[in-house]
DNA sequence: AAGTGTGTCGATGCTACTATTACATATAAT
DNA sequence: ATTATATGTAATAGTAGCATCGACACACTT
């Protein structure tokens, strides 16, 4: 299935964020560091920023800057804001409604498939933009601010 | 994200199968009441018997059943039967090496997200194909077995 | 006024998934 | 034995979502 990168790439860019100084990146310079390109970048930065959680500046020296503490932002947060699809597809043709189990079975399956949404997203709920900077800063033996 | 339509299928076959008298059951009665087709049907049935969650009987009579009790068959089973893309992508291109962030942000990220995908993967092993056999029965109101 | 950076569109290529046809193989029924 | 039946797998084609790339209008800074 069709699965998207965009979560971690959007992990990446807030985390290039927060370890930085506080001066805005432009989207060459993240996409330089995912490794992708500028368009990529800017269709995230998008998505992050009608969510809240970055606003851009234009012009000469501007580019994208954190909209609150990295501490204050979830991973949940960043998932909500840029995957689109549901983690659980269901059948592509709606099942046979006449059959027995056909015409019960998704119902049948909700309740599961929402506990298991919610387990995940509650794990994604507990870690914050700022641990996985600080996390990145331990491991790669630097000290935020980085100024780059 | 991530997830194909066989997890979907492969509950409402195991469900079908549980509901019956025993009996095997063809490809094709299982691709009408899942309204897809029945190579569809045998794929994921292949995947099912590999996994020892469903044993098949060729020649004229024949069909699939299943290979032990429905209650002890959990989702978590048939999800790690079906599903072979991980639940996180990661960047499609490994971002900069040399980076600060680039450099040590998968590393950074994993144990965040290996507890997300436990706690999606907690919640599937709470249920069984028994209960949402059950379920399928209630919500249709008829007693198990059913015969076709 | 000139330079810079964002935001978005359209086109292209790629990959995963589903549907469908076809056929070889194995088993049951007669 | 012969025939009918059902599985299992391969090949093909069509579909959808995603990432890449080029281009450009718009906004802001200097």
């Amino acid at each position: 299935m069709p699965t998207s990168t965009r979560f971690a790439v959007a992990v990446h860019i807030l985390t290039a964020l927060a370890v930085g100084d506080g001066k805005p990146m432009r989207s060459e310079d993240l996409a330089y560091s995912a490794n992708t390109s500028p368009v990529v970048i800017r269709g995230l930065l998008s998505r992050l920023s009608d969510a809240g959680l970055t606003r851009s500046q234009l012009g000469a020296g501007g580019g994208t800057m954190l909209a609150r503490a990295a501490k204050k932002i979830k991973l949940l947060d960043v998932y909500e804001a840029v995957e689109d699809t549901e983690l659980f597809s269901l059948h592509r043709t709606p099942p046979c409604e006449s059959c027995a189990v056909g015409g019960n079975i998704l119902e049948a399956m909700q309740p599961t498939l929402m506990r298991a949404r919610k387990g995940l997203e509650n794990e994604l709920a507990k870690v914050t933009i700022g641990d996985i900077a600080s996390e990145v800063a331990r491991l790669g033996r630097f000290t935020m601010p980085l100024t780059w």
